[in-house]
DNA sequence: CTGCCCCGTGAAACCGATTTCAACTTCTGT
DNA sequence: ACAGAAGTTGAAATCGGTTTCACGGGGCAG
């Protein structure tokens, strides 16, 4: 059974101490007009007397609601570890604090249609879920047909166009970042891309394509690594790339802990950045000031990516249909290119 | 009024389904060995069969717990960008869920004894709380009086030493990290300190100093400027040092990023690291690799702390009395000290 | 003056579990 | 064969709210 505190707060002792009934003082709290300005008061006093404190889970028995809201990021890489999603969810937070809701932070792996993650979320634990880094659809369709208010962060697949979702402009991105190299006179670019299964890492490769047809240039598709935004991949590849193509003299790397993989692999064979080959960031993320030299990058706001799939998960609560968001990204000019 | 799904499953339907009343099911789920095993089964082939999902906001009703654990984060310095909280996060989400629990995440800033996070915790819609990265310990304090269950992730004052904790050797790793300096042949080692205010920072110092106690070697306070983990910090106070103590020949700085900084500021100002000066970060995260020269750090197990808090949390929440559990910490040697 | 409607209110049902308590079987010992 | 113990079970109370529904009183039209 419940607590053995020396101040039990509940509707009863409300009720009992302003003179009313329970349905009037749970008609007080909730807002309702009808009642008598002095009733209203005497239940406030009350309350404020023996230091009232509802109890969600009753509230969430009788109306269904738990004001908790998932966040649920795909843990197959364990992804906490790149600032990246931690920013993102503290967005999340924020929004969801102010709209007096609480964040349910679940890491874990998704690929299972039916594990604990799903058996959690669609038994009317929380009010709705917001996801990250979502590899495998099947989880979020699932429960997005089950009725649950969901938002993805990243743009799904085109098959599942009817689920809301945030995201950056990674076309624009990869776009600006590639054109950029190509402003500064290169002629050879090549790209790391991020894991191109999720659609952050296949979009800034086509911005990468897009920059080329707009140059004029043709993709040269061996100047196209594929990585997983890992530094031990991107370094690999990009020593990989000097190997076999060693006229290179420009690389996009899809985010900047990549980017700073390509410089240290540049390096390492006796070529310098950007004199020898500039090098293009994404994110701006605290590495991208840090590193020597610094990293020329295309930033997205990460905060304001969780922030604005909180608000669009508050609009679906509230009976919205909210649009899908495309955040801007913008070119951070420093010395790497 | 709850939903009008198609499949609403309760302990009722699943009581008419086995025959039995609500009371067996009850005890079947709750694993009560009294019930009859044709009754048990019975009990799990209707459940199976309607697909029974329990409602946790009914379970927390009558039982008085929610199986939620906040993770309050302090954010002064919005804290999520920093790495590291999210790997500790992560830690305590894998460990909480592994006990089928949920973790509720909430950044706020600490400094209100009296504030939304407060009044949402002391109200029982958690069964406890972990706390990251306290300064003021004023509303830990209070809830652990008012019986909440509560773990700290860092050293508490002194006068706190009754709430339970878990924490880094950091003075093991600041002795660490000066020490190798000295061993490599430094003679005047400065220090960039992380945050005295909090236990983490402060132990860092302490273990710098015990170093120069067991070198023999008298601290010079010039030597120790007082950062707060952040780079912009870092890159002011190292240039400082520079300018007034040409003779530094190293520096422990009490994280990755801070040391990043000091190589930074080091080179801008004309000399080599390791060469002139040598650097020993703390943490060893992503950027000590990726940093050219790579960092020399000491490593700690960051998942690991958040793993051992939420230990510590399941200990206190099942009776036990667990004690407080000291991480140890590990030098890496690469190339900048 | 009567009938009707509206307003404000409280009693009671309800949400979905847990837990108490009493009752019913069945088994044991004598 | 019968009292008492042991083992199972179900009816009902309970947790703390929300919501339905019915009722009493005041205002207004007929």
């Amino acid at each position: 059974m419940a607590d053995s505190a020396v101040t039990r707060s509940t509707y009863n002792e409300i009720a009992e101490l302003a003179q009313v009934s329970k349905a009037t003082v749970s008609r007080v709290f909730n807002g309702d007009p009808r009642v008598h300005p002095d009733r209203v008061s005497a239940v406030m006093k009350a309350a404020k007397k023996i230091g009232y404190r509802p109890n969600r889970a009753a509230i969430a028995l009788s109306t269904g609601r738990t004001g908790l809201i998932a966040v649920v990021i795909d843990d197959e890489i364990s992804a906490l570890s790149d600032p990246f999603w931690g920013m993102v969810t503290s967005g999340v937070s924020r929004v969801l604090m102010e709209n007096n809701m609480q964040t349910l932070l679940m890491v874990a792996p998704l690929d299972d249609d039916d594990g604990a993650v799903s058996h959690y979320l669609d038994s009317n634990e929380v009010d709705g879920a917001i996801f990250a880094q979502v590899h495998k659809e099947g989880l979020v369709r699932k429960l997005a047909g089950k009725g649950l208010p969901v938002v993805v962060i990243g743009t799904p697949s085109a098959e599942s166009r009817d689920i809301h979702f945030v995201d950056t402009n990674n076309v624009a991105g990869g776009f600006m970042g590639t054109n950029h190299l190509f402003k500064i006179g290169c002629k050879n670019i090549a790209t790391i891309t991020g894991d191109v299964e999720a659609s952050a890492g296949l979009h800034r490769l086509r911005g990468y394509e897009q920059a080329h047809k707009e140059n004029g240039v043709k993709v040269n598709k061996n100047l196209i690594a594929y990585g997983n935004y890992s530094y031990e991949s991107a370094k690999i590849l990009m020593l990989r790339l000097l190997a076999s193509n060693p006229d290179i003299d420009g690389v996009f790397a899809a985010n900047d802990v990549m980017a700073l993989a390509a410089i240290n692999a540049i390096e390492e064979r006796g070529k310098r950045v950007p004199d020898d080959i500039a090098v293009v960031g994404f994110d701006d993320t605290m590495l991208s000031q840090a590193s020597r030299p610094s990293l020329t990058t295309v930033k997205q706001d990460i905060p304001g990516l969780g922030a604005a799939a909180a608000e669009s998960m508050m609009q679906l609560l509230s009976g919205q249909k909210p649009d899908s968001r495309i955040l801007s990204t913008e070119l951070i000019i420093r010395e790497s290119a």
